[in-house]
DNA sequence: TAAAAGTGTTTATCATATAAACAGTATATC
DNA sequence: GATATACTGTTTATATGATAAACACTTTTA
């Protein structure tokens, strides 16, 4: 309600300190010992630590050995654990957006935005582990939506209907991440040996599911399908395409609805 | 591959041992001093505590000092806090499905799945901050995955098909599950007085992000859309029903096609 | 009537985040 | 140029977590 101009001084004390550190908008300190290390370093390593072994062995003391300092130090760069997860998000987000295509093929667009958003989950299998705080407020992740904007420019849609597409591509891909990621996992896993051991459920499901009360899903256990078995068989070939298809036809069809001025609902 | 059969015993084993006790695969010890604990006991007490503080408040002691005991003695019921947290997870999931309708209202029955999930959410708004370790393999949690089958029941689709379908509802449920949770928490902390001051970045946003970078998020920024201002002039009305019907448009569609039989590409 | 299995407790260990105090260093102002 | 100031990275300390090990006591089974 209020349109009064306002700093970016006054805009940092907003944000918790990681949203502020992302916008720059936190001077690096002019008197004192010059720095030995950068956030940009730190953020760096932590990423790196989480890529290769999980969100849980990013630890402050882990991150500050493996650059060669105390835990207590980073502090002096970072006020919490918290920021940094903060502006470890933003990072990754850090990604350079494709060019704009023509309104007509709006929907390779949209495919490209989810595609890249899948993308952020399966380099960064953490990614998805990260607590959501609320709707996105740091630089790169903001340009993520901006990304899912893009392709509704041209269309006859008001603020509120072309966020809640964004909306719902962007949960799409985070889900389509995550699931693509724990597949990712499980195929690490079972290319060693415990394939059959420990991380495949499928036989436990088998002798647990009767049709008794899962009368559905005891044919989809029993076929293998529900444990992604047999995806050599798999008629949907791609659950990301498949429901991604479904959604933009959905979307399509509301297109429609809209311009030929019909009520929509 | 391997079709033989499995004791409930042997399929124990297989599992992570939370699920294991959530399937009553864990029979209680015959011998030694009678137990004045029980794990449900244990479990609803965590999701109590879960419910009002949030999981972080979800503590061995905590619980334990709740129910009158050490935290040590927790560990005589449950192995580990892990498993506990799959219990939890599976405790929620115990509502009742209900009654079948027939065919022809498949978009609705969809509906009260899709509802019912979301419903979870609210009631457990850290039901959402769960990691999901992999695919639904505890009782209750699988009954859920079985009321999202239901309405496919009698369509012309596969295996493949049916779970991809309800990967997508259940990956949206979830999804809205969250957004309405932080809308849940937002209105109760900006009801308090920090309304204007931090939970609300949105004075903050108006003046970071610029027309530079992010052309088509700006507008939607500056009309407040962005940070849910005026929700009063939303005109989608519902970003939950919104995204449900453009996805069962899309399915709809989907099996439209099926039945008329034309390949769906 | 043991022996065995199990109870809840106490004590101890090992991470973790981070506060506080410290000794040294670069800059700004006089 | 001197010195106060604002820093630097470190050391030390605290608080909070999960959980292992050892304990004394209690039931049931053989």
């Amino acid at each position: 309600m209020s349109s009064e101009e306002m700093t970016p001084e006054e805009a940092a004390k907003m944000l918790p300190a990681g949203a502020a550190l992302g916008w720059g908008l936190v001077k690096p300190p002019q008197r004192g010992p010059k720095r030995e290390m950068s956030i940009d370093q730190i953020v760096a390593k932590a990423i790196e630590i989480a890529d290769q072994d999980g969100l849980a062995a990013v630890s402050m003391n882990r991150i500050a050995s493996a650059l060669g300092f105390t835990a207590m130090s980073l502090y002096r760069y970072i006020p919490s654990k918290d920021d940094l997860l903060i502006l470890m998000q933003d990072a990754v987000c850090d990604i350079p957006l494709p060019p704009e295509r023509p309104r007509h093929e709006w929907r390779e667009s949209m495919r490209e935005y989810v595609l890249g958003s899948v993308a952020i989950f399966r380099r960064h299998p953490w990614y998805g582990d990260m607590p959501i705080l609320g709707i996105p407020i740091t630089p790169n992740h903001l340009r993520m939506v901006e990304w899912g904007l893009q392709p509704l420019r041209d269309m006859p849609l008001d603020d509120f209907e072309k966020m809640s597409i964004v909306l719902l591509l962007s949960g799409y891909a985070r889900n389509y991440g995550m699931l693509q990621r724990d597949i990712d996992r499980a195929v690490q896993a079972g290319s060693s040996e415990e394939e059959f051991s420990g991380i495949n459920y499928s036989a436990a499901l088998r002798t647990l599911v009767k049709p008794e009360p899962y009368p559905n899903l005891y044919p989809i256990v029993m076929s293998g399908v529900y444990s992604g078995e047999n995806e050599a068989e798999n008629t949907v070939g791609d659950d990301l395409e498949f429901g991604l298809e479904r959604m933009l036809d959905g979307i399509e069809q509301f297109l429609n609805r809209k311009i030929s001025g019909g009520a929509n609902r």
